[in-house]
DNA sequence: TTTAAGAGTCTCAAATAATGAAACTCGGTT
DNA sequence: AACCGAGTTTCATTATTTGAGACTCTTAAA
C-alpha cells in the first residue's frame, strides 16, 4: 500500500495537490485550495504553477480556476492499457458478459480505494470509458465488499475505518460492525452480493480475483436490475463468475504482479 | 502550451520520468530507464522510488519492473470527467453517431499531441479497445489534420516539426511539404479527410471545434470503412458534422475554457 | 571455488531548490 | 481616498536534492 501520508518531498506534495484538485470535481480557485491546504500560500502557489506548466493541471485564466490537466488522461491511458488488470481480464469479462447477458464490472485496488477499471455491457460498449477510474465505495458495492473481505487483516482494518458508511439506500450497511459481519460471511462464502445497497433497483454478485499467493488483486461482478432478476437468480451465475475470476487470477499471475495495494 | 522541456524543479523531473515509463508501453527495468535518462543513477533511483511510493508507478518486486501506477487512472478520471471536452461534447457526439450510424470520434490537444478523448459507435461491436487517452498521429488522421490546420501559426509550425511522417499506408502523407499543402486546403475548406492514411480501409471526415475566439480546442470526426462508404459519401455528412462541432464549440465557450494547448 | 560483471542500493558533503514571512499589486468595495 | 481580499513576488533562511563513488547481491564465467 503506498504511502500518501508522509509526503515524500516536493513530488509528494505536488501529488497531494493533484488529489486535492480532483476532490473538488469542478474547476477550483486558488483561494479555495488554500483554505483546505496544509501548505502556506506561496508554496501552494508554486506547486499549482508547476503542475499547470506541466499540463497536470489546467488553468483557466478567464475564470482563474484550476482543473485536472488533460496530460493525466494521456498518462493514465498507459496505466490502463499496460499495467492494470484490464488487458489480462478483457477477454474473460467480455466472454462472461456475452454469456450472462448482463453488465460485468472489473475493479481493482488503489491505496484502499476500490477502483472500477473496466465494464462490459452485453449490448453497449461505451459507458466503459465514463466509468474507468471511478471510485467505487467499498462498503456498499459487490466488488468493493468482495475485495475488502479478502484483504490482509491490517489493510482491511484500515480500509474499514476509511469507509464513509453513507446510507445511499435503505439497504446500505451503515456501520462498521454490520459490514464486518457481512464480510465474515463473504469470506466464508467466496461471493459478495450487492442487495440494492448503493442504488435502488441495482443488484450484483461479485467474486474476488486472487493471484497465486492467494492475494486479492481485484474483483469481477455481474450487475443487473431488480426488474430483470433477483438475488436468487444471480446465484445461479456463481460457477460462471468464479470460473472467470479464477482464470483472470491465474493469468494475472503469469503476466505481471505489480503492487496495486 | 505547457513547457515540458525546461523541467521545473523536482516535480518536473518526476513527471518526465512518468512520461518515460509510459513511452515503453510495458513494464520496464530500472537499468532500461537509466540507459535513456538524462538523470544520474541515484537521482533517477530516488525519483522512481518516490513515484512508486505514491502509486504513480507500480513496482513489481518479482520481476523488478516499473509500470504506470493505477493511481493515475483515478486522477485521470477526474480530468476526463470534469475538465475535458467530453462532458460538454458527449450529448452531441452521441446524437451525431445515432444520426449517421457510424463511429464518431472526439479529440483534443495536449501539448501538440492530438488525443482521442471520446468515441461513440452507433451499434456494432467493432474491435476497438478503449481509445480514450490514446495519442492520434496529427499528420495522418482526420481529427489530427483538422486540429493542426486551425492551430495558431507558431504552434502549428512546432507541431508540424514534431510529426513522424511514418508511412502507415500507401496514402499517408510522408513529408512536411505535402502535409502543409493539405493543411492549407483544409483551412480553406473547413473540413479534413482521412483517405486511408492511417489504416487501410478506414476513412473519415473531420471538422475542427472552435471556441468563441476562433481558437481550435478539438475536433470531431465521422469514421467509416471503405466497404461501407466512399469519401464522396462522407461529404454528404458535412452539414451534420459541422453543426455538431459548432454546438460543441459554443457550449465549451460558455462552460469553461481551460488552456489545453 | 574464485573472480568478474552487472544491476540495484546506499552514503554524505556540496550544491541547489524549496520555503514562507512579509511585502507588493491590482481590482473592486466601502 | 482608504480598505480589502485575492493573487503574485521577493529574498534570506532552511531543507531537500544531488551525484560521485562505494557497497551489496545476484548471476555468469573462469
Amino acid at each position: 500500500m503506498y504511502n500518501v501520508s508522509n509526503a515524500d518531498g516536493t513530488v509528494g506534495k505536488a501529488i497531494q495537490v493533484l488529489d486535492q484538485v480532483a476532490s473538488f470535481r469542478r474547476p477550483v480557485r486558488f483561494s479555495e485550495l488554500l483554505a483546505n491546504s496544509p501548505f502556506p500560500k506561496p508554496t501552494l502557489y508554486r506547486l499549482v504553477q508547476t503542475l499547470s506548466n506541466q499540463g497536470m493541471l489546467a488553468f483557466d485564466p478567464e475564470r482563474q480556476t484550476y482543473s485536472m490537466g488533460i496530460r493525466l488522461v494521456r498518462l493514465a491511458h498507459s496505466a490502463w492499457r499496460y499495467s492494470s488488470l484490464v488487458p489480462v481480464a478483457r477477454p474473460y469479462i467480455e466472454e462472461l458478459a456475452a454469456k450472462v447477458g448482463e453488465a460485468v464490472h472489473l475493479a481493482q485496488l488503489d491505496n484502499g480505494h476500490v477502483l472500477f477499471v473496466d465494464k462490459c455491457k452485453a449490448t453497449d460498449h461505451f459507458e466503459t470509458l465514463a466509468q474507468a477510474g471511478k471510485i467505487a465505495p467499498g462498503y456498499c458495492t459487490g466488488v468493493g465488499k468482495a475485495i475488502l473481505a479478502f484483504m490482509p487483516e491490517v489493510e482491511q482494518n484500515r480500509a474499514l475505518d476509511q469507509q464513509s458508511y453513507t446510507a445511499y439506500t435503505p439497504f446500505t450497511l451503515t456501520n462498521r460492525a454490520a459490514l464486518m459481519t457481512e464480510i465474515a460471511q463473504i469470506k466464508e462464502d467466496g461471493f459478495a452480493y450487492d442487495r440494492e445497497e448503493h442504488e435502488q433497483g441495482i443488484i450484483s454478485i461479485a467474486c474476488p480475483i486472487l493471484n497465486g499467493q492467494g492475494r486479492v488483486v481485484g474483483a469481477v461482478s455481474i450487475a443487473t436490475s431488480t426488474n430483470r432478476h433477483t438475488i436468487k437468480n444471480l446465484e445461479k451465475q456463481r460457477p460462471n463468475l468464479m470460473r472467470s475470476a479464477n482464470l483472470i487470477g491465474a493469468e494475472a499471475e503469469l503476466w505481471q504482479v505489480p503492487i496495486w495495494n
